[in-house]
DNA sequence: TCTGGGGTCCTAGGACCC
DNA sequence: TCTGGGGTCCTAGGACCC
């Protein structure tokens, strides 16, 4: 058996974790600069305030019923999203975090009987441990157990625990679940299924496999053998991420080349540390910088450079000479840049990096370097110690009028002691 | 005026090989 | 008129997730 802990409006209960007076108040989180709704409050969600609406259309809303805004603040999210699952992970043997508020896990060496009441105790412990609310789903196959969860969230008498054991709990869980609402079914999908008659998921799940293999291909082949209770989308543990990308919009659109590049430095700044943290070093970076797609009065103008590295590395100096290096290739005087991003790709284990022959630079000189410089960041807080192409106007280009104080630097040692 | 950020997997089609 | 067959690898783009 699988369980699947969710917390519950994440990002507005971290918030809440340091603001008690706020429970039973709307509340929402608003993603970078301001922009759109990200998390609710039940009773945000109540006032018919919907996932993803950008903050000025709801404006009179907010006022009149003294919605309370928080710009987001992810280093908080982070330590509590560690806090929650370093709780989790002590009570299985297999576990996969799958994102910051959500993760599954393992619960077989419960017995079956017990399970319920085993979860119903670590929901009890996380909210009084750590202050934020979780529910939980228990089934047979992560896709079922996603289903359970939102059961469990949905109706207060589960006391945040839901199971889908038996047949007849199968049957009626996905008789009144939407088929929209199912993990894997997206807007394409949503929309070839309801073309077919098909509205929820037991009606899916009543097809047959020839059906949805035609369908919607493999994803959504196996979404139905998930649906009736067959367990074959494994839990994949502590996988090494793939591609790593830091992008940012900007308050207002930038057209000074030298500020650009600033930005483009600290995202890659901020991408190589998160290689480094998995000890892994990337081969390819990707530069990218656009005008507003929502502007219809000016010309779209979009620039892309991918750059293929002749050592893989994870050296934020190299990284970020390579980068500004493509960025210049491509950069266009006047344009407004409302956008930019750095990917690292064909990421590989630090150890699996094949040396050039003719490698001009002493690696093993600036990886030394690099510790230092990390050693340094991890002891004295973000941005103790950064390189001049990060820092060359310190130009204010994000908007960020609702954040919470920073709480877990306060707590940075408490925190410390769990992370490491 | 104002509209987020960071990922994964799958598939089709082209390039290339014998 | 007529022009093989089968395989692998890579990439871009789509769909999906939170």
């Amino acid at each position: 058996m699988y369980a699947l802990a969710d917390c519950n409006n994440f990002f507005v209960s971290c918030e809440r974790v340091f603001r008690p007076d706020l429970e039973g108040r709307p509340v929402v989180v608003l993603s970078g600069n301001d922009g759109c709704v990200v998390s609710r409050s039940n009773e945000a969600k109540a006032l018919g305030i919907k996932m993803g609406v950008p903050l000025y259309q709801i404006k009179s809303l907010v006022e009149a019923k003294g919605v309370v805004c928080f710009s987001s603040n992810f280093s908080l999210y982070g330590d509590l999203s560690d806090r929650v699952m370093s709780i989790i992970r002590r009570h299985t043997s297999r576990f996969e975090q799958y994102s910051i508020d959500e993760c599954f896990f393992n619960i077989d060496h419960i017995p079956a009987d017990r399970q319920k009441a085993y979860c119903e105790a670590l929901v009890r412990d996380i909210r009084r441990g750590v202050g934020i609310p979780i529910s939980i789903g228990i089934a047979s196959s992560k896709t079922l157990a996603k289903v359970a969860s939102k059961y469990a969230k949905k109706y207060p008498g589960y006391h945040g625990v839901c199971e889908i054991r038996t047949e007849e709990q199968r049957l009626k869980a996905l008789s009144s679940f939407e088929i929209g609402d199912v993990w894997g079914i997206g807007r394409k999908a949503k929309a070839k299924l309801t073309a077919a008659g098909i509205t929820t998921a037991l009606q899916f799940a009543e097809r047959s496999a020839t059906f949805a293999r035609g369908l919607l291909r493999k994803p959504g082949l196996l979404t139905w053998q998930e649906l009736r209770g067959q367990d074959v989308i494994d839990i994949t543990e502590l996988p090494m991420k793939q591609s790593i990308t830091t992008s940012r919009t900007f308050a207002t659109a930038i057209t000074d080349q030298s500020l650009l590049e600033e930005q483009l430095a600290n995202f890659c700044a901020h991408c190589a540390r998160q290689l480094r943290t998995q000890h892994s070093a990337a081969q390819q970076l990707y530069v990218y910088a656009h005008t507003s797609s929502f502007r219809t009065d000016i010309a779209q103008h979009y620039l892309s450079e991918l750059v293929t590295l002749p050592v893989a590395t994870s050296n934020t100096q190299e990284l970020i000479s390579y980068a500004l290096a493509a960025f210049r290739r491509a950069y266009r005087p006047g344009a407004l840049y409302k956008k930019a991003g750095v990917v690292l790709l064909k990421i590989i284990p630090e150890t699996a990096v094949v040396p050039d022959l003719f490698d001009p630079t002493d690696r093993n000189k600036a990886d030394r370097l690099q510790r230092v410089l990390d050693h340094i960041d991890d002891r004295h807080g973000k941005r103790a110690i950064i390189l001049g192409s990060q820092m060359r106007s310190d130009a204010p280009v994000y908007k960020t009028e609702h954040k919470s104080p920073l709480y877990t630097t306060d707590m940075r040692d408490i925190l410390t002691v769990k992370a490491k």
